[in-house]
DNA sequence: TGTCGAGTATATCGCGCCGATACATCGAGC
DNA sequence: GCTCGATGTATCGGCGCGATATACTCGACA
């Protein structure tokens, strides 16, 4: 998941840790937070992959703040001030690996755990898998949905108070994302409707 | 948390990692669900640390169907049928920590896994901790709530619509959870002045 | 009669990801 | 002059997951 966010990032501009970090962040809406113990092994493995490479240098910098350059004190290693940022952009085979991984419409894509991210990126995704995605996501939360119904139906009684109101909470959660997918599931199909 | 998890249930009878399973299952409503993958090597784990142990066979197994009962083939794996179950029970110093785990409220608690988890053992929590949780939890996601206003707010027109409508999601769903809390917190302190 | 699938049951392996921690620098405010 | 917060990279231990293997029982359907 932190591979495919990574590489989808990617596309945009080249960028180091800390900023990819923070893009993840904002575009997830919280749905998902990826850490720095899990980021930087990340970009390590994908440049091992050789699915990215590390940027060379690149002086001119116009990020951070324009004055105070001590000159490099190290050969290769560009500290500019600041500790040595590495800077990763996507190589043929990072984009063509995306590209595969966009094409992807299997479970992985509709839990809790893909299934933001998946979306983030839905703009770059055919349309035929968004698609089979939202279809999946859709299955799987009524499948909750319906859990967690028949959880609170039987022994309404029986069952601690807490425990309930954790069943609530998730019921109500529940059927407002399956309104919120056949909003877009709709949406979807009045676009295809359109195109074709 | 799941070791939480697996002490507090094991603190109503004795049981084997497949009904442990089960019960996880539809106490935690959906919230968080533990694969056998962790549940079996973590009930080693708590073995090895003094938490749990295995009971000695217990003959006159009432569960099974009550026939065919085929006479142990093995010296003590008491198969009796189907595969040797391992049933695990609490021993004192596993009583002690789970007491001690009820009386924490750390972050752990107000997250996304933990929150639901600590929620479903909350009637065996002393007050003023469930008190601390909840609020903590409120915190937590009145934050992720404000954050996803923000994000909604600034470039309302730049933004990919798929990502606009994932944050539409998110900000609903903490705003509805906020006012859950809110519920929930109003009884407990109801239920406070009324014991006072 | 046969076998086939679903449910019961335990176990292991690799690996993704997390939290804690460490280290290092810069700019701003006090 | 000092400390605090943001910027920045890195590692370590450990939790939990999905995939997979193994093995037995029972009812269904042919």
């Amino acid at each position: 998941m932190l591979e495919f966010a990574i590489l989808g990032l990617l596309h945009e501009a080249p960028m180091h840790g800390y900023v990819l970090r923070k893009r993840l962040h904002d575009t997830l809406g919280m749905f998902r937070t990826f850490s720095y113990g899990s980021l930087y092994p990340t970009l390590k493995r994908l440049q091992r992959a050789g699915l990215i490479v590390e940027e060379p240098a690149s002086n001119a910098d116009p990020e951070p703040s324009p004055r105070t350059v001590p000159a490099a004190q190290r050969g290769q290693s560009r500290t500019w001030g600041r500790k040595a940022r590495r800077v990763y952009k996507l190589t043929a085979e990072g984009k063509e690996r995306f590209a595969e991984m966009l094409g992807d419409a299997g479970p992985q894509t509709w839990d809790d755990e893909g299934f933001g991210v998946h979306l983030a990126f839905f703009s770059r995704t055919p349309a035929d898998v968004r698609m089979r995605i939202l279809e999946g996501r859709r299955r799987r939360v009524e499948e909750r949905r319906e859990g967690l119904r028949a959880a609170l139906a039987r022994a309404e009684e029986k069952i601690d108070r807490y425990t309930r109101e954790l069943h609530r909470l998730g019921l109500e959660s529940s059927e407002r994302e399956v309104r919120w997918l056949n909003e877009l599931i709709a949406h979807e199909q009045a676009e295809q409707r359109g195109q074709s």
